[in-house]
DNA sequence: TTGATTCCGCGTCATGGCTA
DNA sequence: TAGCCATGACGCGGAATCAA
């Protein structure tokens, strides 16, 4: 990526047509001209002067906009990669892209910042607030209350709500409503603060339409199968809104630049023409 | 206000890639 | 090769939007 329109090139910089060269020792004019935001790409420290609010993004582009209070900024890691960096680069993605995608190693693949690993708002935290709707089927909410509803395929379930008084655990009441009758079945049940049957509880308990309570592991393996295949499909989709986020800006990035390319090639023409005329 | 439409997130299933 | 993981596809429900 060769852009040595001006003086400040020669020595790894390009900067905007648009983005005030005083900038570039320090000296930026706050009334700048424009508005729009400007790229400026560097592989060594840049010193930009107050009265320019300072955007960086994920791909290391700068962006600046009047009415700072920043003072100054060094550009550690702009996105100025070499043209044989950026082959190997667009090779290194075909070959991703040609086995199964996968946004974060895609992402990393762009140079468009790593996807953080945390999962964001999980349902399962650390409060006992843990909301587990696994096949439909149980829900916790605040207050150490566990409901779990019936759900489609899950016959003569109809609701069960369980409560257990303070945190230290002990025996459960567990609230069984069917139709207009209600009972209370007193269960033990290791709630430990959160719920996390994704880990397998081993106790898996059915309530039938007749009110039988019947322990069993039958589908325990299937339960951890659907809650990590849930847990991971959420994770994909987080990873996915952060890809494309990554793509749009992307894209802003690609269209200043090609938006100060034009105006390079413009200024280049003008300088070529007044030199030509004698 | 209300019904229709769109958008968004979720859960589940199917499937291909990866790894022990 | 079995098991696990990541992701596309599909359907569903709720929220948001819009027109009548």
């Amino acid at each position: 990526m060769e852009s040595g329109m001006d003086s400040a090139a020669a020595d790894g910089l390009s900067i905007a047509p648009d983005t005030p060269k005083d900038a570039l020792d320090g000296q930026a004019d706050a009334n700048s001209p424009s508005n729009q935001p400007s790229v400026i790409q560097s592989t060594q420290p840049v010193q930009f002067s107050k009265n320019n609010v300072i955007l960086l993004n994920k791909a290391g582009v700068i962006q600046t906009a009047p009415n700072s209070s920043v003072q100054s900024l060094q550009v550690v890691d702009a996105e100025s990669l070499p043209a044989q960096y950026e082959d190997e680069a667009a090779r290194r993605r075909r070959e991703i892209l040609t086995r199964r995608p996968s946004y974060r190693k895609i992402l990393n693949e762009l140079g468009g910042g790593e996807i953080s690993e945390d999962k964001g708002d999980g349902d399962v935290d650390t409060q006992g607030a843990a909301n587990y709707q696994g096949n439909g089927i149980i829900k916790v909410i605040p207050a150490n209350t566990i409901q779990i509803s019936g759900a489609d395929g899950v016959q003569g379930l109809q609701t069960l709500s369980m409560s257990s008084a303070g945190t230290g655990g002990g025996n459960t009441i567990v609230q069984y409503t069917q139709g207009d009758g209600q009972f209370f079945v007193p269960v033990s049940i290791p709630v430990t603060g959160s719920l996390k049957l994704d880990q397998g509880s081993s106790q898996h308990m059915v309530l039938t339409s007749s009110g039988e309570v019947v322990g069993e592991e039958v589908t325990k393996k299937r339960e951890v199968r659907l809650f990590k295949n849930r847990e991971a499909a959420r994770e994909c989709r987080r990873k996915k809104k952060e890809y494309i986020k990554c793509l749009e800006n992307r894209v802003a990035v690609l269209e200043n630049q090609n938006k100060a390319l034009i105006e390079e090639l413009k200024s280049l023409k003008e300088l070529y023409c007044q030199k030509k005329l004698p």
